[in-house]
DNA sequence: TGGTAAGTTCGACACTGATCGAACAGGCAC
DNA sequence: GTGCCTGTTCGATCAGTGTCGAACTTACCA
C-alpha cells in the first residue's frame, strides 16, 4: 500500500479533489502549517472515516503523500510536484480569499 | 432572466463548475476561439439539453456570459473578471496542458 | 500483556448532479 | 402567417460520492 507517492493526477482528477469545500479547507490548513501535519488537526465537524475518505482522493490526485513521524500518520502537501505539472493552479487557488 | 451578468461565485463554485468534464472542454474552445462562440460550437456528444444544463452552471458560477448576437446565443468567456475575483486561477487552469 | 489512541477499510444510506427525451419559447426565412 | 432552427425548461432516471458507524490494523505506553 504504497501509494503514498503517486505520479500527479489528470488534472481534472486534481481539480475534482480540490473543489470539495472539506478537502480544499484541508489544503489550506496544510498549506498554512507548512505542508506537514497530523491528520487529526485537518478537519472539523467530520468523522475519521469520513476525513479518511478525503485523504485518500487527494493522495490518489497526487495533491499530498502520507508519512510517519514518531508513530503519526502525517500528510505534506506536495505544492511543488502539482506547480512542476499544472504550473500556477495549485498556488492560485492557495492564495486566493477564501469566500467572505 | 438576466443572470447573463452575474456577479463571480464563490472559488468553490467556481472550482467545481470547472472541474467537470464536459465544462472544461467547453472553456478550453471558448479560449481557443477568442471567447465568443455559438453553443452548438462548444460540445460534442451529448444532447442540447445537457449542453443547456452545463452553461447554466457554468453562468450561475460567473465563468461566462450569454449573448444575442444576429439572432444566435453566444456564449462568451469572462476571464478578465474571474482574474480579478481568483488572480491566476482560470488563466493557468487554461494554460494547463490536456491530459495526455 | 493489555489498553488506548489514530487511521484505514467496509457496507450501507442519502443526496447531489449528469444525463436524456419531450415540451416550450424566440428568431429568422419563406 | 407557417415552418424551421436553436436554445431553455421540466420531469425522470441513474451513477457517483459524501457521510456515517462498526470492525480492523498498527503503534505506543503502562
Amino acid at each position: 500500500m504504497d501509494d503514498d507517492q503517486l505520479p500527479v493526477g489528470e488534472l481534472q482528477d486534481v481539480l475534482a479533489a480540490i473543489a470539495d469545500p472539506v478537502r480544499l479547507e484541508m489544503l489550506r490548513r496544510l498549506d498554512r502549517d507548512g505542508g506537514s501535519v497530523a491528520c487529526s488537526r485537518l478537519y472539523d465537524g467530520i468523522s475519521k472515516s469520513t476525513a479518511s475518505h478525503h485523504f485518500k482522493i487527494l493522495r490518489e490526485a497526487g495533491v499530498i503523500e502520507r508519512s510517519m513521524v514518531a508513530g503519526q500518520t502525517h500528510q505534506t502537501l506536495r505544492l511543488e510536484d502539482v506547480e512542476a505539472a499544472y504550473p500556477g493552479v495549485l498556488s492560485s487557488i492557495l492564495a486566493a480569499q477564501p469566500a467572505r
